[in-house]
Order: C-alpha cells, then sequence, then structure tokens
RNA sequence: GCCCUCGUAGUCCAAUGGCAGAGACACCCGGCUUAAACCCGGCACAGUGUGGGUUCGAAUCCCACCGAGGGCACCA
C-alpha cells in the first residue's frame, strides 16, 4: 500500500480518505430534512440490505450507481433525500444463532454496525438522519398496525390451504419465494402441506397491478414490467357448469377456449382436490384413486413441473354432462390439473389442447375436431390451437375463433350455465412464518371469541428475548413455546387466550419501508402523510433483478391499499426503476465454494475506495454484469491520480474571469459537461466517465503544451473535472477542490453552468457522399444553408471525378453534416 | 416448448438511419531514468455473428438462421 503513495506522485488515496472524512461528517452536505431548504426535491432511493455481514462487492457497485444519482441530482440543485436502512430481520440472524448460539438481536446489530462504518468509508451520500432497521419495535409496529388495518377490511385472512413447505427452513413459503421448484433461499426443494395460516388478499389488485403497469412503461425496465405481467398471469375465458351424474350441485370449470366446449370428450379433476375425493368416495375406483393419489403425493414438486412427464391419472367410474350437446362424458382424476387454479376441474378438448390430447391418448379417450385446421390431431398426436372455421358444433358451425366464443358465451349465459370470466395466476401472499426473527402477527386466538385484532394501544406485540427459546427449526413457531408471552387475556371477553405464534414474511417490512423515511421517528403513526406527500413518490429506485417480482410486487400492492386507506396519495411508489447487474468472476458469480470470491475489503485496501466506485460505474451500462477479472481498477486509480494532479498545476487563482480563457479549451470544457450531464441523466454513467477523461486527457495537453497553466481556461477545466468526479470519486474530487483553493464541499459546488454558445463549434466537417461512398470532406461554418452546402459538395473536384459525367438524380442534403449525391 | 434481450478491435465498451472509435484494459514502440517503476507521448488492432430485404444511405429498421444470456413453462 505504501506503494501506491510512491507511485502515484502525491495522491496518496489512503491519505486522502483519511482528510475528508472527518471533515464530511461536520458539514453532512446530504442532509435532507433542514428546515429552512428551499431547494426542490428529490427522492433517490437503493434497495436497503440484508445485515448478514460486511458489504460485498454486489453492494459496492449498486451503492455506486445510486451515488452517482443522487449527487449528480444535488450538483444540479435538488434537495435529495437519499437514505438507507436495514432489512434486519430474517433467517440468517436465526440461523447463526442455532448455530453458534449468538443472540439474534446482537448478530444483527452487529452486523448493522459494521455495513454502516463501510457505507460511510465508501462515501455513499446517505441522509445519516433516516435510518432506521426493521427489526426496531419502533419499526414493525407499523407492519403489525397494517396488518390490522387490512385485516379490518378482509385484506388479512387465514385459511387452510396445500401451502408451500419448505423442508430446510422448515417453514412455510409464499408462492413467490418457490423457484423451479425449489426454495428461494436455500434451493431446498419445496413440499406441500396442509395448514391453515395467514394470507394478504394480493389477488383482490391483480386488475390494478396489471393496469398501473402502464405508468411505468418507459420508466421500469420492460423485462420487470414483463415478467410481472407473466406473474400475474391475467386470463380471459369463460366459466362453464357441467352437471355430474348423482351429485346435486354441478361443477364449474375455467377455460379460455368455451368455443370449443363441442369438442370436449372427457372431463379431468385435480388429484389433490376435494372434489376428485368426494367423486371418489363410495365408487369402485375409490380404491385406484387412492392409491393414485398417494402415488401423486410422493412425486416430488421439480418432477411435477416437468411438462414432458407421461400423463397419469384414473378415472373414477363418473360421467359429466356437456351442457351444450347433454354429451356424457367420464371423469378422471389426474395431476396434470392444478387444484389451485381456475376451479381445479376442466373440460378436456383433446382435439385443441396438448395436454389433453396427451392424455388422451395415454388412456384411450376419443379425439373429438371441432376446429378445422386440416390436420386431424388423433393422427398427428399435435393438438391445433390455431384459429379456423368450426366444425361438429352445432350453432357455431362455420363461425371463426372470436365469434364462436363470443356466440357460445350467449348461449351459456340464456341457459344460465356459464358466463365470461377472468383468471390469474397471481395467489394471494401467504405471509405466516413458523420462524423466531420476525415480526409477531398481532392477533390473539380466543376459544370462543375466535381471531381477535390486538388493539392498537398495545402495540407493538414485541419479540420475547430469544434467551431460553428453542429456535431449531421444528415446523412450528419458536414463539409458541414462550408460553408467559404466548399467554394473554383475550381482548373481546378477558378469558384466557394465546397470541398468534407465527410471524411476519420479511418482505412485510420491506413492502412499505420506503414510506419511512420520510418521517422516520414517528412514534405515534408509520408516517405524517404530510411528510410522504412532500417527498413521495420515489423519483428514482435503484435495486438488482433479483426482486423484479417480490419486492416490487408487494410493494406496489401496498402502496395501493395503502392509497385506498387514504394514507397516500398516489397508486405507484416507484416512478423510475434501474436494475444494476451483478458483479460476477471469470463469468460466474462470485462463491466461496466456486473459489472465486473477490472480497471489497481487499479491494478497498489495494485500490481505494474512489478507484473501486469509478470502475464499477465505467465497467459498462449499469444494468450490465461486471466481470472484475474483465476490469481495471488499478486503469480507474491511475486515471484518478491523472486527474488530480492537474489540480496542482493550477496557477490562476480562484474567481478569475474564465471568459478570458482559452477558447478552445473551453468549449472543450463545456462540451464535456454538457454531453456527461446528459449521458448521466439517461444512465450511461460509463460514457460521462469517458467525457471527463476526454477532458483531463485536453487539458493535460493545454498544460503542457497549449496555452499553458496560467491560462483561466484550465481552471475552468479542473474545476469542472472536480464537480463532474464528484459524483463518482469524490475523496479525489473533494482533495482536487482543496487544492484549488476552494472550501469544501465540493458535492455541492454546483453542476458548471453549460454557455451554448461554446457548444457552437466554427467550423464542421461535412461528409460527401457519391452514392453512399465518401468522396470528399468539407469543413464548413455549422448555419450552412442546405442549398449553399448542396453547391459546394456539387463543385468538389473529388465529387466531379467521382460522377464521371454521369447525371445527378438526387442530392441529399442534412447540413451542416452530410451530402449525399445520387447519380442516375 | 413459448417469450424477451444481446452479438462491434485480443478484452471491456462508444457510436439513438448519416465519416464505424468516445473512453479504457492489455500489447508494442518512443521520451524521462545510471536502470527500473511511475509519468509523458505514440503506433497498431475490427468493417459490426451469418444470409437476405427496406433505404440515397443500415452496427442501428424488417425477415430467417447461428450463438450467448435471461424470463416463463401441465395456469386449462
Amino acid at each position: 500500500m505504501s506503494e501506491l503513495t510512491e507511485t502515484s506522485e502525491g495522491y496518496d488515496v489512503h491519505a486522502i480518505q483519511e482528510r475528508w472524512l472527518g471533515v464530511w461528517d461536520e458539514l453532512a452536505p446530504f442532509r435532507s430534512g433542514r428546515p429552512d431548504d428551499t431547494r426542490p426535491h428529490r427522492y433517490v432511493l437503493d434497495m436497503f440490505p440484508y445485515p448478514s455481514g460486511d458489504l460485498h462487492m454486489g453492494h459496492a457497485e449498486a451503492y455506486a450507481l445510486g451515488d452517482v444519482i443522487a449527487r449528480y441530482w444535488v450538483q444540479r440543485g435538488f434537495n435529495v433525500m437519499h437514505p438507507i436502512a436495514w432489512d434486519a430481520f430474517g433467517l440468517p440472524a436465526e440461523n447463526a444463532a442455532i448455530k453458534r448460539g449468538e443472540d439474534p438481536v446482537r448478530w444483527t446489530y452487529e452486523n448493522i454496525a459494521q455495513q454502516r462504518a463501510s457505507m460511510r468509508r465508501y462515501a455513499c451520500s446517505f441522509d445519516w438522519d433516516r435510518t432506521f432497521n426493521t427489526c426496531d419495535p419502533e419499526y414493525y409496529r407499523w407492519n403489525q398496525w397494517f396488518f390490522l388495518r387490512m385485516f379490518e377490511r378482509g385484506l388479512a385472512y387465514r385459511k387452510a390451504s396445500n401451502v408451500n413447505w419448505c423442508p430446510n427452513c422448515q417453514t412455510v413459503l409464499a408462492n413467490e419465494q418457490v423457484v423451479a421448484g425449489s426454495c428461494e433461499r436455500c434451493d431446498t426443494q419445496v413440499t406441500k402441506k396442509k395448514l391453515t395460516q395467514w394470507y394478504l388478499r394480493i389477488t383482490d389488485y391483480a386488475d390494478r397491478l396489471l393496469d398501473d403497469m402502464a405508468q411505468l412503461e418507459g420508466n421500469w425496465p420492460d423485462k420487470v414490467l414483463l415478467m410481472q405481467r407473466n406473474w400475474i398471469g391475467r386470463s380471459t375465458g369463460a366459466e362453464v357448469q357441467f352437471a355430474i351424474e348423482g351429485r346435486p350441485e354441478p361443477v364449474t370449470v375455467y377455460t379460455t377456449r368455451p368455443d370449443t366446449l363441442y369438442g370436449a370428450t372427457f372431463f379431468v379433476v385435480a388429484a389433490d382436490s376435494d372434489l376428485a375425493a368426494e367423486l371418489a368416495a363410495g365408487t369402485s375406483a375409490e380404491a385406484a384413486f387412492t392409491a393414485y393419489l398417494e402415488q401423486v403425493k410422493q412425486t416430488s414438486e421439480m418432477d411435477r413441473l416437468d411438462s414432458s412427464r407421461a400423463k397419469t391419472g384414473v378415472f373414477l367410474e363418473r360421467y359429466a354432462i356437456n351442457p351444450v350437446n347433454g354429451e356424457r362424458i367420464p371423469v378422471w382424476a389426474s395431476d396434470y390439473v392444478l387444484a389451485d387454479y381456475g376451479t381445479g376441474a376442466i373440460m378436456a378438448v383433446p382435439a385443441h389442447d396438448q395436454r389433453d390430447l396427451d392424455f388422451a391418448r395415454a388412456f384411450g379417450l376419443p379425439v373429438q375436431v371441432v376446429v378445422d385446421a386440416g390436420e386431424d390431431p388423433a393422427v398427428t398426436g399435435i393438438a391445433t390451437a390455431d384459429d379456423g372455421p368450426h366444425v361438429n358444433s352445432g350453432p357455431l358451425d362455420g363461425l371463426g375463433k372470436a365469434e364462436a366464443i363470443e356466440a357460445i358465451l350467449q348461449v351459456l349465459s340464456e341457459r344460465g350455465t356459464g358466463q365470461a370470466a377472468v383468471n390469474y395466476r397471481l395467489r394471494d401472499w401467504l405471509i405466516s412464518r413458523q420462524r423466531y426473527w420476525g415480526t409477531p402477527i398481532p392477533i390473539i386466538h380466543c376459544p370462543s371469541c375466535g381471531e381477535v385484532a390486538v388493539p392498537d394501544e398495545q402495540l407493538p406485540v414485541v419479540l420475547p428475548p430469544a434467551e431460553g427459546l428453542d429456535l431449531k427449526p421444528k415446523g412450528s413457531s419458536p414463539l409458541g413455546a414462550a408460553h408467559e408471552w404466548a399467554s394473554v387475556p383475550c381482548p373481546s371477553c378477558g378469558e384466557p387466550a394465546t397470541r398468534d405464534p407465527d410471524t411476519m414474511d420479511t418482505f412485510v417490512d420491506s413492502s412499505w419501508y420506503y414510506l419511512r423515511y420520510a418521517d422516520p421517528r414517528n412514534e405515534t403513526a408509520a408516517f405524517d402523510p404530510q411528510q410522504v406527500r412532500q417527498w413521495l413518490p420515489v423519483d428514482q429506485y435503484v435495486g438488482g433483478v433479483t426482486h423484479a417480482i417480490l419486492h416490487l410486487l408487494y410493494s406496489r400492492f401496498f402502496t395501493k391499499v395503502l392509497c385506498d386507506m387514504g394514507l397516500v396519495d398516489f397508486t405507484e411508489p416507484f416512478t423510475r426503476l434501474l436494475n444494476q447487474g451483478m458483479v460476477v468472476m471469470n463469468g460466474s458469480a462470485m462463491s466461496k465454494s466456486r473459489g472465486n470470491l473477490v472480497r471489497l475489503s481487499d479491494e478497498l485496501a489495494v485500490h481505494g475506495v474512489d478507484a473501486i466506485r469509478l470502475t464499477m460505474v465505467f465497467a459498462g451500462p449499469p444494468e450490465d454484469d461486471v466481470d472484475w477479472a474483465d476490469v481495471s481498477p488499478g486503469g480507474s486509480r491511475k486515471f484518478l491520480a491523472r486527474a488530480w494532479r492537474l489540480s496542482g498545476d493550477v496557477t490562476s487563482a480562484p474567481g478569475v474571469d474564465v471568459t478570458a480563457g482559452d477558447l478552445a479549451l473551453r468549449k472543450a470544457t463545456h462540451r464535456a459537461v454538457h454531453d456527461a450531464g446528459v449521458a448521466i441523466e439517461s444512465f450511461r454513467f460509463n460514457v460521462a466517465i469517458a467525457r471527463a477523461m476526454e477532458l483531463v486527457n485536453i487539458t493535460r495537453k493545454a498544460i503542457d503544451t497549449g496555452c499553458g497553466p496560467a491560462d483561466p481556461a484550465v481552471r475552468e477545466a479542473v474545476q469542472a473535472v472536480a464537480i463532474m468526479l464528484s459524483v463518482v470519486a469524490p475523496y479525489t474530487a473533494e482533495d482536487m477542490w482543496a487544492r484549488l483553493g476552494h472550501q469544501p464541499c465540493v458535492a455541492l459546488a454546483g453542476w458548471p453552468e453549460v454557455d451554448p454558445a461554446l457548444l457552437v463549434e466554427d467550423l464542421v466537417t461535412c461528409v460527401v457522399q457519391v452514392a453512399g461512398k465518401v468522396r470528399d470532406r468539407l469543413d464548413v461554418p455549422p448555419s450552412i444553408g442546405a442549398d449553399d452546402l448542396r453547391d459546394l459538395a456539387l463543385a468538389s473536384p473529388q465529387v466531379v471525378a467521382a460522377l464521371a459525367g454521369s447525371e445527378v438524380k438526387t442530392v441529399i442534403v442534412r447540413a451542416p453534416k452530410l451530402v449525399n449525391i445520387v447519380p442516375a
């Protein structure tokens, strides 16, 4: 490290870091709560970290990018709120407690202290007055408060269902937390379990979650919007009622193709549904069904998701009646029908649905073509889903798909056996967790009153100390064993009752934290609506794409609920979203087990904070992954040293009249400042840095071989470099600023004003093409008229030669940069 | 299987229908040095994955294919 001092001619990164840290603490340039602050507001938000240890390379990238945006808007004169907090509840704390006997509270707060210190050194422009931890009762009491408000509105409810269960984490998971049949957190295969759990009714908001995306179009990555759309999975079709022989009530199915109703040749119910058990009961098929159900339960989620798997099922010896033609069709049970999508039962149209066709072929069931697509699926084995004239369909014959759907809906609704319907893939959000380190669910179970809300004045329901509790996962909540804590009188009748032993999914914590920043110390409300109105919605959100569905969907849902409650007056919390890529090593994600882990603390020790930040931002477009094998933190440091040395060469005094300076250098400076600003505002930070590098190179030359160090333009250029660098390399920039004779902070110096007159070139090069080939270059004034330029181009000897006497057909003039002459 | 994104010097990346190169890494060559490092300067390197099309003009728009990455996937 001492090597750095010697090799950079005075640019000693570590000395510079030490010099300014304390000064910044003192001046707190990024405090956003000053009452007399008249600057317009802007809210830049980084996704808050989970305190599982010290900061790592991923944090370094994300926070460097967010910081560029926040610092840039400060330079542009905004009062920027750029806060940070800790997403401090969750399994790692608890697992550390189990593994090493550490108190989750202590473990968590120690990590937070370490991360906080690292962020300070990393020079993040956070407003340190607004931090909080979600594991503080002062915060999570509002989780409970929101939960109770939703409970009152019927948006929080308890139901028994087949839920996702992670055998390793020993807790249930929301649908969103199951990735390809495995636990999102630990990758263990998820199993199903029948449990009574708490849910938030996000499905009530499915349409609004979908439709409000129109507001986000263009401001969020398309990819994220697409993922959310897929996840919500709205489909339109119809519900159709089928009578079942020997059953008083008909069974409703959902289909997107009601027009193919005449082609339904059998009926399938989900094997694991209550309906299947009911229909099988008492029939001669019951034994076969029970055996089949057992086999289905053994099938892992992974295998179940494999769509190439052969179809299985069992005939229930029951029959359904097709409501349009009275046909008697057999009822089967199979696991290719899902119990929790639609109604858990389908009409099977093998000719026009591949899954149904596969099933029909496996069990020798008939195939009836009702849409003529020129091929017979029974022969080809390929179901036809295309449009075509309907056949064998009574009144639908001859109609195309759209007309047939309309016609059949008409028939069904007239007869009262069906109607148009919408279905969603989205399920309600399961929020109960059978773990300790989370927000207690504020419900008391009373033998006589049932589920009773904890009265608001008794909030927060504080977690009991972990000491003395067995936190080992065993499938039931550790809190249930905290008898003293759990035993309370019923708030309603006063009889002995027990607290709900489960804790909330930690995604509840992060679903509204961005609101708390506006008013983080409020003890009487989650936030003051007035404060929230001032700052929100978030102008710019920065975070990883890993949260494309989970956190972002839940947050959007919460915002809409709060809007309905009148607590906020907007429906979308994050106006703009930037997804940064990951930091990888040699093409693959860094991990200890792969042996390719690069430690942030090591990199910082070798290259310094500024060089690491610069490397992250300069590596490429922010949404691309940064491959640490492809970048050069040493090169970044070299550039910073080069820029820094400029500040020592300037001999003019601060405040010198720059308008008298060298014109060429001034033009370069204003061009660089202008272009860098445009680039930053369109998230092309790497390009902005390239502009700064260019200006450094030009200024170096001007000092050494041009106008010389005393020219006022040199001062103007170097000051511009310092300010441009202040958004990405704050230590270097601050030191340059001081060496230029200014007081700190450069962060508040203001983005240099660009003089439009200096952006205009005296002469521009006009390319003259003949038939698209460049034949000549003309230096012309930028204001040249099209006709003048055309004449000039046609007079060019090179053009005349290239035309070789042939007639000119067209001349395309794009003054002042291009003329294209098209010969006949 | 369906959908999306992306293929530009040895490498990372610029170029938003108009001269393919802004910036950087690595390499090489000079200058500085007793020498080296640092520093300064410079050279060189691709015709844009492939094949068609639209256009006066295509890295950019359209189609097909190849390759890479990502999302969804028995959702009726």
